[in-house]
DNA sequence: ATTGAATGCGAATACATATTCGCATTAGGG
DNA sequence: CCCTAATGCGAATATGTATTCGCATTCAAT
């Protein structure tokens, strides 16, 4: 961001600007998300944008950074270190998994889809430590004796197989699959997973 | 394809065209990869490349089927079917995956990761499909009772996962996780699960 | 050797997009 | 109310890319 906004005006500017950004991702894709078109949608000249962004990347950043925020919040909201079982636990984040992909005219698809072309890794790799950071939590609590060493390993493969087969199957449409079938594969694979035993050394 | 190349001369430059499009593809990406580039890199002028490819999409399309015979040839040379168990299969199939995500320079690696903007559905839908009659054959082969209506869930949820595990891995270059215990993990993971006994209805 | 079809060429054309800059307008402290 | 810094504007500029078309060259059948 080149110059901070000091007045409200130029304030509300960048929050209209975001807005658009968003609108402008779900509407035309990451690709069809230009500077013009974002700065239009929000009823702003371009000159006004480039007063306050570099670019679309910045903008796209800044759009990510506040949409990190709410998806934090709503994994906080999940009951994900209750007494409930790891099944159930494993469940209900699937669910606000898919939940969250629906959500927005399919923007967080759009974004996970474009991971490794975004600004920040923050997609994926936001998500990623943030379960790593829950299941780290969920296993000192429920056994203390929990082997630590092979746990990143079996987060990195959860998180990744568990986000990457649900935006796939999101984006297919009119699947085969029912939605409910992929999360309930998804939560016993990923349960048994979590709670084998270390394998031998 | 507009002309069909009769001449040998043609053929020719369509096979160079082809590899252009690759190293194009692997050098600046599926966005740098452009027609004046492609011809440029294959020797061709960009009006001779128009005689016989609609533009970009066709050159990768094009592509695209010369690497799916490849990819079929490697799956058709792997044991998945022999005597040796599901765990060994399934290991060696992902072997074999990481193998091909790191040869070509990156090719296939890119290929993957932009899964959703190719012109077919050929990346992971092409490996999706070959799986599921690969565990449809191995299914009816060891256990021939074996519950078929919910072998295809099992078969999206496993490809998919294992597939974008391991692209994520390979994209992320110096990771403190080897990738023999991604691997192994992966195979632990899905082999479980294949093996699993179908939930209660 | 001749000749029509096939091939090859690349400057020229047409867009799309990013980004800047000088000028007009507005906010808000004094 | 006045004045300056902040803000807003959008035509103009620069760049990259896709695609075409008329002309030159080569092939191969006769």
């Amino acid at each position: 961001m080149r110059k901070r906004p000091q007045q409200q005006r130029s304030r509300r500017m960048v929050t209209l600007l975001l807005d658009a950004t968003a609108a402008s991702l779900t509407e035309h894709g990451l690709d069809g998300a230009t500077t013009v078109r974002i700065a239009e949608r929000a009823g702003v000249s371009v000159g006004s944008l480039y007063q306050y962004f570099d670019g679309k990347e910045a903008l796209i950043l800044a759009l990510m950074e506040r949409l990190a925020d709410q998806v934090a919040q709503g994994l906080k909201r999940l009951p994900l270190l209750d007494n409930s079982d790891l099944r159930q636990t494993t469940l209900a984040a699937i669910r606000f998994g898919f939940s969250m992909l629906h959500s927005g005219d399919g923007l967080y698809l759009e974004l996970v889809r474009n991971w490794h072309r975004l600004p920040t890794n923050t997609v994926a790799d936001v998500l990623q430590q943030h379960f790593m950071e829950l299941a780290r939590l969920y296993f000192l609590k429920h056994y203390r004796d929990y082997p630590i060493d092979d746990l990143q390993v079996r987060m990195f493969i959860v998180a990744n197989s568990v986000l990457f087969t649900m935006v796939r199957h999101v984006s297919q449409g009119q699947s085969v699959l029912r939605e409910e079938q992929i999360a309930e594969g998804l939560t016993r694979m990923v349960a048994d997973y979590m709670m084998a035993p270390s394998p031998a050394r």
